[in-house]
Formats: C-alpha cells, sequence, structure tokens
DNA sequence: TCGGATGTCTAGCGGTGCTAGAATTTCTTG
DNA sequence: CAAGAAATTCTAGCACCGCTAGACATCCGA
C-alpha cells in the first residue's frame, strides 16, 4: 500500500518532466516543433503515456502556459516590492515586457494558445496572483473610475505594447519611448 | 492571344473565391477547419490548383489577413471622418473594437497567424493606409514625444483591449468603461 | 488536323494527434 | 514462493494534415 504514493510520486515527477519538456522544446524551436511523437521520445516514452497525464496535446500546452504566468506574477510581484518609491509602475510594466521578451514561447502559450483555461470569476489562483501587482499600481490611479477597470485598461495597454513588438509590428527603437508614453498618460491625469 | 486575357482574369476570379471561402470557413468554424482539403472541395477544384495561387496554407492565411487589414483602415478612416470634432479618437477606438469582435477570425488572420507579411518600413500600402487614420487621432496629443512613438503606444492601448477582451481575460460588462478609461488617460495629459 | 503547351487531377509521401488492444510488468493473495 | 489479478506500458494503426510528382486532359496556334 506504501508503494502507491511512491507511484503517485513518480507520476507526478514525470508529469513535471513532460511539461518542462514541452517548455524547452517550444522556447528552443517553437510550438510547432512540439510534438507528441518529439516530446514522448525525449522523455523516453512512448506517445500513449503522454495521454495518461494530459486530456491531449492542448493540455500540455495550457500547463506550460499555467506554469509561465504563475513566473510572470511572481516577476511582477518582485519587481513592484523592490521598486523604489513612485516607480513601482514603471518596474511592474518593464518586468511584464522582459518578460514577455525573455520567454516568447511561454508568453505566446499563456496568452494566444491556451484555450482551456478558466479566467473569470473562476480562475485558479495563480491567474489572480498575477492581476494582484497590476491591481496595486494602478488602482491609485483610478480616480473616478472602478480601480479594477482601471487595471484591466492599464494591463491592455502593456500587453498590446508587448505583442505589437513581439509580432514585428512597431518600431524596434521606439520601444522605450512608448512605454514612458503609456505610463505617462497613466500618471498624469 | 486575347484568349490569354481572359485566362488571366478568371485566375483572378478564382483567386479571389479562394481568399473568400477561406475568409467564410474560418469566420464560421474557425481556422483549424480551413484546410486545403477542404478549402479545395468548397472551390470545387483539386487542390494542387491552391497550389497554384499561393505558396501554401500560410500565404491564403497572408491574403485573408491583407484584405482584412484594408477592410480595417477603411472602417478606421471612414470612423474617424465621419466623427464629430473632438470625438474622432473614441470613434476611431470604437470601430477598431468592433471590427476585432465582428470579425475575429480576420482579425487573428491579421494579428496572430499571418507570418508572411512585410511590416517594418518595407510594408505594403495597405498596412501603412491602417495606422494613418490611428496617426490622425494620437498625434494631436503628443506634446513633447515623437507623434510616431504616441500613435503607436495608443494603438497598444486599443489593440490590447481588443485582445485580451477575445480570448476571455476581461470582464465583459465593463467593456465601455474600459475604453472611457484609455481614452480619458491619453487626452487628459 | 495535329503537335505542343497549358492546365488539372489522381495518387501518394511523410507527418500529425490520438487510440484500441496486445504485451509486459508489478502487486496481491493463496 | 508461485500464481492469478491489476495496473502500466507499448506496438500498431486510424483518419487526417500540408504538400508534390507524374499522369491525364484540355486548349491553342500552325
Amino acid at each position: 500500500m506504501v508503494t502507491s504514493q511512491r507511484r503517485e510520486r513518480e507520476r507526478a515527477q514525470r508529469e513535471t518532466l513532460i511539461v518542462n519538456a514541452a517548455r524547452e522544446m517550444a522556447e528552443a524551436d517553437g510550438w510547432p516543433a512540439v510534438t507528441i511523437r518529439r516530446l514522448a521520445e525525449r522523455i523516453e516514452y512512448s506517445q500513449p503515456v503522454l495521454y495518461s497525464h494530459f486530456a491531449g496535446r492542448g493540455a500540455i500546452v495550457d500547463a506550460v502556459a499555467l506554469q509561465g504566468i504563475g513566473e510572470l506574477a511572481e516577476a511582477l510581484e518582485a519587481a513592484r516590492a523592490g521598486a523604489a518609491p513612485g516607480e513601482e509602475l514603471a518596474a511592474v510594466a518593464q518586468a511584464y515586457l522582459d518578460f514577455a521578451t525573455g520567454h516568447p514561447a511561454v508568453f505566446e502559450a499563456a496568452f494566444t494558445l491556451a484555450e482551456g483555461l478558466p479566467f473569470g470569476p473562476d480562475a485558479p489562483d495563480v491567474l489572480k496572483a498575477g492581476f494582484a501587482p497590476l491591481f496595486a499600481v494602478f488602482a491609485p490611479l483610478a480616480g473616478d473610475h472602478d480601480p479594477e477597470a482601471v487595471t484591466e485598461a492599464g494591463w491592455a495597454a502593456i500587453h498590446g505594447l508587448a505583442v505589437l513588438a513581439r509580432d514585428g509590428r512597431l518600431r524596434p527603437e521606439h520601444q522605450a519611448e512608448r512605454l514612458e508614453v503609456v505610463l505617462e498618460k497613466f500618471t498624469n491625469s
């Protein structure tokens, strides 16, 4: 009976092995290169094993997305906590953009590939944790508006900066000034 | 020799037939449902015919994206031209969001699927045309900053609103207030 | 009318996600 | 400790994908 605990532990271990492998492969060669066959070969198991852990390829992407959002949340919170007074917003925004450029595949998984992640009210704690540092820096700027609406608007501005820059839609050399503009617009008013 | 003109005309006709079919199928059942096989069946030709018009599936998506961006540009310009004085920014922004929700598959093609479209300096005129109405409404708000940088920042804010809302990341009932916030932030400062 | 050029189709390659059923390993029990 | 049961893993294969080579048909100009 004790062995069942060990098996469960080994299963959990293999599950993170899968997620990590998927993440590394995606970061190295892009998500299209992350196929079940290659993933199976990489972890040295046959394909059906993957399906005993995840419902399908999409669920693996979702798992990477969830992990990534957790790390993004940590990065944002760390940036906020470590910033000089008055510089929290700039620090959080910069951390967001840095995460997007530093982990493009994870960012892609989290924001354009993930399809099975519940958001709205019944979102996992990890997702809400990501919203917290954003709320902390944007809510004070709310004025007459709903603080959450302002946070969502500010998040959208930063997020738009991240995705348009990633897709080559914006002039790279003006990246810093664009962020300045957004920060200034949200601060002075 | 005259017949060659007719043939070229018919070819062009069939090309738009393909693009329209792809667009309609994508809008109806999503992009994954737009396969070469189904597309060929739909236009009542065999698969290789599609490859005599486009380099591959991606090029068809790009064609839909380009067409969509052209329409988006028209919609933005129309909104700007038809707006009451002082309301141009709000009108353009609203038109952008309406286009995103009204033609989700085209929007997806234009901003997350298209991979072969040149942007930067050597972008087709259609793409630059889309930037014009945005520039027209954001540049006057530039202040000390580079007008193009401000336009890009404003565009990013609206775009972020569009994509996060589309992916269910934002509370639907606060859509209007979020837009208000963005407009107000960019206007008052 | 006929030969060549142009256009189109059939058939198939290697790859994908996913799964049924066989084979193997592991655990429990007599 | 051996044998049966249960859990786990693998082999093999399905239907589909994007894409293409080569056979076939059609149309044109001489």
